[in-house]
DNA sequence: ACTTCGACCTGTTGGC
DNA sequence: TGCCAACAGGTCGAAG
């Protein structure tokens, strides 16, 4: 589910209500994420002031008096704020309580994600240290995205979504960029110019800015801070539109498979 | 060094 | 209506 947007969307709901306060109580519903939650938290964390929430690709990044906790959404994770008291489901497998009498409940049914403790540098840990560049910030050009695939021989789609290259693209966003640049997603990383990598750069960074102001997307169970919905999926021009008319030129979207993902794509718009 | 593929989970959907 | 296979927003780590 959560890519950057959902990822930034979380990040910006949550921050305000739980940023320089002080953690009361810590919960672990069910440990087994895609690593064990430490149980270690339930004692260190308490009386901990939470200084900086951060971001980088998809990690949210809490930093503490002692450490950072990194939280990863997997592909069905959600974090919201809730008010004291409240009710617990069945998947909500972590949650962190304030003393205001608010707490931040961390649910993800397919539990892919991962909480993580660490108390080095967050962007030295091994699963930080050697991610891509941030797709929003000005080090992410065509001229980037053309040495990065200079050597390399994979499908820009696939490519897009490679975390060591960019990080946040993943595959609702991977194929909406494509569509909007005109590329075909089984294209050769390493055959296209620089003009279309420059288009290709133009449309990722419109695309997610446009899923962030629209709350990300929902296909199913994403949802906000405070419980909404995304609204991002009534702006996508291929994702989950199988055989369903381009909006641009009536040709239907085709879907196929590429690294074990779906891919949709316009076959006349998309060369 | 690059690419592919299995694995990790639960819930929903679509075809028979 | 019911069952079961296929599929779902991610990505690590092993194997090729």
């Amino acid at each position: 589910m959560p890519e950057l947007p959902e990822v930034e969307t979380t990040l910006r709901g949550i921050q305000a209500h739980i940023s320089q306060q002080i953690v009361q109580r810590v919960e672990i519903r069910c440990q087994q994420l895609r690593w064990p939650i430490p149980l270690s938290l339930i004692n260190s964390l308490p009386n901990q002031c939470l200084h900086k929430l951060s971001r980088r690709g998809k990690y949210l990044i809490l930093s503490f008096d002692t450490g950072h906790l990194l939280i990863h959404l997997g592909m069905s994770g959600s974090m919201r704020i809730v008010k004291q008291p409240s009710t617990t489901n069945k998947h909500d497998h972590f949650e962190l309580f304030f003393h205001p009498g608010i707490s931040l409940k961390y649910t993800d049914p397919r539990r892919f994600g991962a909480i993580l403790w660490t108390e080095d540098e967050p962007l030295k840990h091994r699963l930080l240290c050697s991610l891509g560049v941030e797709p929003l910030t000005s080090n992410f050009t065509a001229n980037y995205l053309k040495s990065s695939s200079i050597h390399r021989s994979v499908a820009i789609k696939p490519l897009l979504m490679d975390s060591k290259v960019l990080v946040g693209v993943g595959n609702i966003y991977a194929s909406e960029s494509l569509f909007l640049a005109g590329i075909h997603p089984t294209r050769r990383c390493n055959n296209i110019s620089l003009i279309r990598y420059q288009r290709l750069i133009d449309s990722i960074k419109e695309v997610l800015k446009k899923a962030i102001q629209s709350g990300g997307t929902s296909l199913k169970d994403f949802t906000q801070a405070d419980g909404k919905p995304g609204y991002f999926a009534q702006n996508l021009n291929v994702y989950g539109r199988n055989n369903e008319p381009c909006y641009n030129c009536k040709h239907p979207i085709i879907k196929i498979v590429q690294s074990q993902r779906a891919s949709f794509y316009c076959p006349k718009c998309q060369t």
